[in-house]
DNA sequence: GTAATCACG
DNA sequence: ACGTACGTGATTACT
């Protein structure tokens, strides 16, 4: 049977318009956010359905506009933004590329277009949906006319589908009557008056009673209520105006017949299509593509590379024959080889090395003396340099470049840098993705000479060659590339000593401590299952947990999730007062956390040398910190006694000491500093306690009279005002009113003024660029801030005032390690760099070493960075991570 | 594979 | 009127 899809092309168009960032354009710089928005959007549908026929319906702007009379009506509505309009000739030039039939006319809106071919199709017997973001077309579905209304739903976008009866189930009122409703409540957006005083509910209950407006305006002495009767009276024209400017015509006069409205999946998925989207740099639309009929579809941009084999002694020689003629060709070129492989416990089957155009194929292991065989002038450049390290014997003041670093800096908001990504982004160039190439399969020895494993190593060395110049330019371009140079790709080798050492644990009283746990656990599962009323449930299941507490138990459920009741900690603890259960569920979920995450994970990570070398990762976070996994060392716990525990089974080497250092109030520090505020600076100077001096200026009191109290609530507002306030965060973590939050929070702005107009410059200058910068130069982009979506937005303008400082502090521990790696290796030193926890840094100390030890912590630490306030950091040591704190 | 929860700074 | 603190990763249950 055929489908018909029908389009609001205006609506959809203005939805991605305010939905995506300005800042999105072309090469021309012509802004495309709309135009991605409606391709998003359609595609998804279009995979959705399958149409056999497709219309996109748009509004012509001319004055015989039912709208435009209005506008003369009443002089309100808004003209069109430029930066929108200009984007409504290319969709079309799109549409017809893909062979989709278009149609504006004069007289007619978008809405009166679609009204008439949804009719029309009807009548032939086709399935027809409509799709558009503007509810008014809800008057348009039927048993059988679907009309789907996209939503954005915490950032994912989802469609609302209306049938005739979902409309009822709804609004209470049929489609028709729909109509009727909007003559009565109107709609700002389409500049329909409606009567006064009359909103949704009330024109709802009215249509509800009488079905039309006539018929509530031939009973006009019994419609309810009585403002409503009374405006309702006074209003008769208006209503009935207003309805009829609400009602999409049905038998507008179109020249070309549904039936020319047929398009095909190769006309919507062809080659020519392709390079329009590739042209317009809609890369992951792209990706649709490749699912679709990946051999059919022959792309310009898309290049394909076929490795030679070498033997390793050809290639070097290669190599310098090659790095001889770029320097003949142009004295002052640089020579860049590009390498790929994948390593495999420390060895690699085969490598990948791509020299000018060629890419060779090298096996064996021979490959290891790489960098030393060939010029030193001669740059290596890699994706992800950290892996390999080792296997080359990499030093920091050799010829390297990292482009996956490079480009992480230059968009810290991507997923993975992979070869695919970067040749897209910085080559215009699109090659198989090597999730595509390699599939699930693992990687061995005897799939070496598989086909998809050359090209995959193939296409990263390409990659790596071929980037750096654009990286470069682009970093520079940026003002990053000092960051690059001075602090991120030092780093890497920091880190790639870090996850050399690793930190020793004990096993043996770690497992011992797993045991008291489980018995606890058992403890409290059997009691927890009799209080229970004698039911076994799984309390681990949220789900399970859910039904006997809030069902069997008759709790009052507080919060909600998408799926059923939140049983989570600040749920639970508002009801431990309830029943005698709540805190024997907390105990077991902190026990059962311990025990799985700290003692079995842990346990499971130990390498045979007794140590444990999780990974850390410099290119995940968006504000510059880095992330650390299998395991993740940077959330051992230290709040609860019980947690602490753990601690005491991270352990020196035999005879070394740990030595702990952390900043003390880092991010306070750099807010002070960057924004200058002289109260801040001076709080600061004068005082070790930052929370006690806060509330001290900040109520007003003495600082001798500050309590508990007061300090906890300074305390928390010095957090908010870093994580980028709202009063409905702090009067939450307060357990205040949010008039009281927004109470301290003025008056913490009036104490530093500066940091107010610090914060709000942040956000301004980031709604003006797009982005915030660190200190550094390190930038984060924030797309949520052009969002339409209120609470998108709100995040974008939390997060402009927390990245500038959270990555500062990032920025700076960093430039620490650098110094304090270099610096023990200067001095010969045998204690080592083993952990970084976002502001603290841990070395195994050697014996004998611990006083220079602490001395270089300090100083390195201390010294890292010259802000408007001194940095301080707290030095402890011990036998144990549990000790050193 | 995603959602919920909870560990850390 | 919207529904919230910023940045992460691991485990478990469940689709």
């Amino acid at each position: 049977m055929s489908k018909l899809l029908l389009i609001d092309g205006n609506s959809i168009m203005n939805r991605g318009y305010f939905a995506l960032p300005k800042t999105l354009a072309d090469s021309k710089g012509l802004h495309t956010n709309a135009i991605l928005g409606f391709l998003n959007i359609f595609y998804k549908i279009y995979s959705e359905e399958e149409p056999t026929n497709i219309i996109v319906a748009f509004d012509m702007h001319a004055p015989t506009f039912r709208h435009e009379i209005y506008k003369e009506y009443k002089g309100t509505r808004k003209g069109m933004d430029d930066e929108l309009r200009e984007q409504f000739p290319v969709i079309k030039d799109i549409l017809k590329v893909m062979k989709i039939l278009y149609v504006e006319k004069e007289g007619y809106e978008a809405d009166d277009i679609i009204g008439t071919y949804s009719r029309q199709a009807e009548k032939e017997g086709m399935e027809v949906s409509i799709l558009s973001g503007d509810r008014d077309l809800l008057q348009l579905a039927t048993d059988s006319i679907l009309v789907r209304i996209p939503k954005t739903k915490s950032g994912q976008t989802t469609v609302e589908n209306y049938y005739a009866k979902d409309v009822v189930a709804e609004y209470g009122v049929s489609p028709l009557e729909f109509i009727e409703m909007k003559g009565l409540m109107g709609d700002a957006s389409d500049n329909i008056p409606g009567v006064t005083g009359i909103g949704p509910k009330t024109a709802s209950n009215i249509i509800q009673k009488y079905h039309s407006i006539e018929a509530a305006l031939a009973d006009i002495e019994n419609v309810k209520p009585d403002k409503a009767r009374a405006n309702l009276d006074a209003e008769r024209d208006m209503a009935i105006f207003s309805r009829d400017l609400a009602t999409i015509k049905l038998d507008c006069e179109l020249e070309k017949p549904v039936s020319e409205s047929a398009v095909g999946l190769e006309d919507i998925y062809s080659s020519d299509v392709y390079n329009v989207l590739l042209d317009m740099g809609f890369r992951n639309l792209l990706k649709r593509f490749e699912s679709i009929s990946p051999e059919e579809i022959k792309v310009e941009s898309r290049i394909e590379i076929n490795p030679v084999d070498i033997e390793y002694n050809d290639l070097v020689e290669k190599i310098r024959v090659y790095g001889e003629s770029v320097k003949s060709a142009d004295g002052t070129a640089e020579t860049i080889v590009g390498f790929g492989a994948t390593l495999n416990e420390g060895s690699l089957y085969g490598a990948a090395v791509s020299v000018g155009e060629d890419v060779y194929i090298v096996r064996g292991n021979e490959i290891k003396n790489l960098r030393k065989d060939i010029p030193s002038d001669i740059k290596l450049s890699f994706i992800g340099i950290k892996e390999y390290i080792n296997y080359f014997g990499l030093e920091e003041t050799d010829n390297l470049f990292d482009v996956s670093l490079g480009a992480y800096l230059i968009d810290p908001l991507v997923n993975g840098y992979n070869y695919s990504y970067i040749a897209s982004r910085f080559l215009g160039v699109e090659l198989e993705d090597e999730k595509l190439l390699m599939g699930k399969e693992e990687v061995t020895p005897f799939s070496l000479d598989m086909e998809n494993y050359r090209k995959m190593i193939a296409y990263a060395a390409y990659t790596a060659a071929h980037s750096v110049q654009s990286i470069v330019e682009k970093l520079k371009d940026l003002g990053e590339y000092d960051l690059y140079k001075d602090i991120e790709y030092p780093v890497i080798f920091v880190l790639n000593s870090m996850e050399g050492y690793g930190v020793r644990l004990d096993a043996d009283s770690l497992t011992e401590y797993g045991k008291q746990l489980d018995k606890r656990l058992e403890e409290l599962t059997s009691s927890i299952h009799e209080l229970a009323g004698d039911t076994e449930f799984n309390i681990n299941s949220t789900k399970q947990l859910g039904v006997i507490l809030f069902e069997k138990l008759g709790l009052k459920s507080g919060k909600k999730t998408k799926s059923g009741y939140s049983t989570s900690v600040d749920v639970l603890s508002k009801l431990v007062d309830e029943h005698p259960i709540i805190p024997q569920i907390l105990e077991y979920r902190s026990i059962s956390k311990l025990r799985s995450t700290y003692v079995e994970g842990l346990l499971e990570c130990i390498k045979s040398d007794g140590r444990i070398h999780s990974k850390f990762n410099q290119m995940v976070t968006a504000t510059g910190r880095l992330s650390s996994t299998e395991p993740n060392l940077q959330n051992i716990p230290t709040r609860t006694a019980e947690g602490r525990e753990i601690r005491r089974s991270f352990v020196p080497a035999e005879g070394y000491t740990f030595v702990d250092a952390d900043y003390s109030q880092i991010e306070l520090r750099v807010m002070a500093s960057i924004s200058e505020d002289a109260s801040l600076i001076d709080a600061f100077n004068s005082s070790k306690d930052i929370h006690a001096i806060t509330a001290s200026q900040v109520f007003g009191v003495p600082i001798e009279e500050v309590d508990s109290t007061l300090r906890r609530r300074a305390k928390a507002v010095n957090f908010g005002i870093i994580y980028g306030i709202s009063s409905f965060g702090l009067g939450e973590d307060l357990g205040i009113s949010r008039k009281e939050a927004k109470d301290y929070i003025e008056k913490y702005f009036a104490t530093y003024v500066r940091v107010k107009d610090y914060l709000d410059s942040c956000v301004s200058g980031a709604k003006e660029t797009g982005y915030v910068r660190t200190m550094y130069g390190r930038l984060r982009p924030i797309p949520e801030l052009s969002s339409s979506n209120f609470m998108q937005r709100s995040f974008g303008e939390r997060v402009a005032m927390n990245s500038p400082i959270q990555g500062t502090a990032a920025d700076i521990i960093k430039l620490a390690m650098i110094k304090v790696w270099h610096e023990l290796k200067a001095r010969n030193l045998k204690s080592r760099l083993i952990l970084q926890i976002h502001d603290e840094l841990l070395i195994e100390t050697a014996p004998g070493e611990v006083e220079e030890v602490k001395e270089l912590l300090r100083e390195n630490m201390e010294g890292a960075a010259k802000l408007a306030v001194p940095l301080y950091v707290d030095v402890h040591t011990g036998d144990s991570l549990y000790d050193a704190k």
